[in-house]
DNA sequence: TATAATACTTACTTACTAATAAGTAAAAAA
DNA sequence: TTTTTTACTTATTAGTAAGTAAGTATTATA
């Protein structure tokens, strides 16, 4: 009696997120997904035919995730240092799952991975910095925030340091990670 | 009639360490290395028996190349930044070899490496973040460079931004890391 | 000149990878 | 109630991975 489909194919998926943060596309096999859900190899083969089908999937409901994130923080009513805040939590929750951002995950394995999915990558990419920028650009203009670069910079100077930040925590500790929060704050405070 | 045996090894070692930047440490095979060389597989084996032992060495040249750089900067009369923008210099090279750096490329593989090396990774990435930090501390003494946080941090923000922007570059491609580049000379000049 | 070490090649093993074909039981649709 | 679809399992394939054992030239040493 197989589970509804909809639902092993939602853990597939949620499953192979994970890996993908943790241990990168080149270092995950439908193997550790099947041994996880006590099916079969070729299970995951019905539901992802290639490995390729699930990465970008799974690229693809980030993107989803990240707009539905955009479309949230554009109507809240939260201070802009709040929403930077926003992103710098989600950043420190990966170290705690001994994961990295999926951004980074991919940049790494990038020149190994299928070309269908390089485009989603660089759409999803640029959906993320471009958010950054406008809660950026809307919190200097409501005099909340400071920062003397424009806006694409300063989100490219804060997410650089929060995505290597991720990294760097597993190397030196999350210390580093939580120093790094604090100061690019601060920053924006004055 | 072989090639002398430090050749061979030293250009196995090279080949390795380049493909180590540009695709990570599940993603190349003593394949990928004696194709390149025009020897068996085997004869990578011979010089290192395992893929470890050629890990191991690859992070132990860079901790001694960075030693070297260490002693260098120690030693120079450059303004302070520039040798900040040796750091900056080095990095961006690595987006034209379609490279990053060891340290987020170790990292991003952190959890499938093996153990012993990491130990050797937590050394090289700390030796690097000192001397960044040093160069920093002296600048600062100096009048010559300004920055707001301990030179710890300081050098954590700076070589985070640094690191992901190389990954970045391969995404959305390199006019951002520069944007990253001048930004971060531009913040320790005022 | 004999011996030993060096730097390989040949040939192989074990283990895993992504992927597929064919079969099966249960559930849904006709 | 029959048929079809769904969601798998079983079994297999072709390819590649790291690693090894045994053999072979070449070079260095005694």
């Amino acid at each position: 009696m197989p589970a509804k489909s909809t639902d092993t194919k939602q853990e597939i998926l949620s499953i192979a997120r994970d890996l993908l943060k943790k241990v990168g596309y080149n270092a995950f096999s439908y193997s550790d997904i099947s041994k996880q859900l006590n099916i079969k190899n070729a299970a995951v083969h019905y539901h992802y035919p290639t490995k390729e089908d699930l990465l970008a999937d799974i690229v693809n409901t980030y993107i989803e995730d990240y707009k539905q994130l955009e479309s949230g923080l554009a109507h809240s009513t939260l201070p802009a240092i709040d929403k930077v805040s926003v992103f710098a939590d989600r950043y420190a929750h990966l170290i705690d799952l001994q994961s990295i951002c999926i951004i980074g995950s991919v940049a790494s394995d990038f020149y190994t991975l299928p070309e269908a999915v390089k485009d989603r990558v660089i759409l999803l990419t640029n959906l993320v910095l471009g958010m950054v920028a406008n809660v950026l650009e809307k919190g200097r203009t409501n005099g909340e925030l400071f920062f003397a670069e424009d806006a694409r910079t300063k989100a490219l100077l804060i997410m650089t340091n929060l995505a290597a930040g991720v990294q760097l925590a597993r190397i030196t500790g999350k210390k580093d990670f939580e120093s790094i929060r604090t100061a690019l704050i601060a920053q924006l405070k004055k």
